[in-house]
DNA sequence: ATCTTGATGGCAATCGTTTGCCAAAGTTTG
DNA sequence: CAAACTTTGGCAAACGATTGCCATCAAGAT
């Protein structure tokens, strides 16, 4: 009712009988008038409750105060955590987050990037599908920072699921598993490429035979294919790329009869929404995801403040731990599908 | 690289040889210019990879591009959908999409409201926690939609969830309920209370006796107590506020060694993801939760454009439908907890 | 008493685009 | 052929803030 045309610099100065200029300094440069003034003009602006036109100080200014998050599918549960971290963070530091969905596709990425390049401060790549090239390129244009990619000269966070696939690797070997496969995710994807080189540098380690099914696309519904890809391995034990995955395969293997964690060991990555409910609940690989949202906007402001000064590009890496739930359990005696194994301990 | 100072209205007037204002028109107005003017500038533009400043654009022309969806809280499920759908839709319009958390807070989402009031063209609250006069009265400075949700003056999509709780009601009593209650949501949540009103009204319709525990928050930690409360009732099924709550109290119920749906049935409502592969998968009321975000959007589209024209404000209603799965069956012959049951068959 | 200096506030240009208004054409009509 | 329109394009004023530069004034230094 009372706002009818919005309340702008102009009207607080002619309130207070300053120029529009002494009003913008008022407020946002506080040692650039005298105390007074400033107080008189603040509680003006209360008064006649003013906010500012960003558009306005964004044209002027170049600041947008906006920083948008890029995610490739709003529907994965994994990016709900982000989300939430980044809006955390965001909203405490006074910007505003523009979410995005670049549809898994890295040509759709690009273009979002460059046509809103000029809406935003800054960017957060959650799940970045660009080269390294356009990515090394893009990052001289816009401020931007990864997460869960690592391209040189670009400030990124990375959750060290790696590290933890040897923690689940020694999880499964001591339950008894001799053979483990991986079910491999989308060949896009870069967690995907270094879960599986870290799995197979912990099964050199441990001396255990280790196979891979895949790669399958992103999605549920694509567990059950990779569940009977599993089940025609000689495996016992399945880790998959995500949790996502790992559920579908969990579907599909009670819908043919095979039990887990009796017949069969699963685990997950990343922990996400549902980890915890499915049947079984499964062991999973839980990633602080949130915390991985929160750095990565720190990460970013303190790029945009200090701009000219030091470069500081930093690559926080985040630690995962193992969750044990119900999926993994001992490695049956005899392999319900071969019981060849005349091969000796080690 | 190429791009040093981004390129403006101006740099393709240069190089075009006419005004900035024949450009603008150009590419806004295609009548307005003649068709071999329009072309050249058109391929001025393309050239030098122009992109428009919506800054300012908005400064001039008052509009921004932006549209705001208010979500209570990103990490609730229930709003993949919606954003989704928002987001799809948004995207077509050349629109971008300004998410906000309001944290389950009305007072938070009227702050945020008037802050950013002036940032987007217009917004979607998929969850207003605020009273109805406060609902009309913003509804009169920005263009509004809301989401399940309805306040006289300001448009909506609702989701007809009350009308699917007949379904379900029904559901429960063939299957040989007789005793059923509902566990009531949030009090702030108006979905919750057209729910339990709906369901009300249903037991009255078939004379059946209908109990409520609750209120309790959002949540699926307060499964627990809900199970525990419902298990102090004589009922043999129960229906949940919505699929989350449900959840919980499937999983209460199985630490406390209930069987579903041997001793106890349970019906959840929105169908959110993880319905599906909970244990036992849930039984729940399918909202097109997608679809109310992407109609959402048209609605709101539609009266940004046509302003001045007729109101044409409308409230659409989405129907919902029953997704039998496995935590819903026959009702037990005997009742565990009790077997007092001297009253005649009805 | 004069000069320097620092604090304070105002003027006016600027950011990039839109749009009302006007002028110069060209086109139709009587 | 003149009058009356229609196109088409340009000028210049917004939009609301920021900021470099200058003017003023008071206090301190000489």
């Amino acid at each position: 009712m009372r706002a009818q045309r919005p309340v702008t610099i102009t009207d607080i100065a002619k309130a207070t009988g300053v120029a529009p200029s002494t009003v913008s300094r008022a407020l946002n440069k506080p040692g650039r008038v005298s105390a007074a003034t400033r107080e008189r003009i603040e509680a003006a602006a209360r008064e006649l409750d003013y906010v500012p036109n960003s558009q306005a100080r964004a044209l002027s200014s170049g600041r947008t105060g906006t920083i948008a998050v890029l995610v490739s599918d709003v529907t994965n549960p994994f990016y709900f955590g982000l989300i939430r971290g980044t809006q955390q963070q965001l909203k405490a530091a006074g910007y505003a987050q523009l979410l995005i969905d670049t549809e898994d596709s890295g040509e759709h990425e690009a273009e979002m990037l460059r046509k809103m390049r000029r809406w935003m401060d800054g960017a957060i790549l959650t799940a970045s599908r660009l080269p390294e090239r356009s990515l090394a390129g893009l990052a001289a244009e816009i401020p931007l920072v990864t997460v869960n990619r690592n391209v040189r000269g670009v400030p990124s966070v990375v959750i060290d699921t790696p590290a933890g696939m040897g923690l689940a690797f020694e999880h499964l070997v001591s339950l008894g598993h001799r053979d483990i496969a991986y079910a491999y995710g989308p060949e896009n994807s870069w967690s995907n490429r270094a879960r599986w080189q870290a799995l197979k540098a912990a099964a050199q380690r441990y001396g255990r035979t280790f196979e891979r099914v895949g790669p399958f696309p992103r999605g549920r519904m694509f567990g059950s294919a990779a569940a009977d890809a599993l089940l025609n391995t000689k495996a016992t034990a399945y880790i998959a790329f995500n949790d996502l995955l790992a559920i579908g395969i969990l579907t599909r293997l009670r819908e043919r009869g095979v039990r887990v964690p009796g017949d069969v060991s699963v685990v997950g990555c990343d922990d996400i929404f549902g980890a915890d409910f499915c049947n079984p609940p499964l062991t999973t690989l839980t990633a602080p995801i949130e915390q991985a949202g929160r750095v990565a906007v720190s990460l970013l402001l303190s790029h945009l403040d200090v701009s000219t000064a030091e470069p500081q590009r930093r690559a926080v890496v985040l630690p995962t731990h193992l969750t044990i739930r119900d999926s993994t359990g001992p490695a049956p005696q005899l392999t319900i599908r071969e019981s060849t194994d005349p091969a000796p301990q080690r």
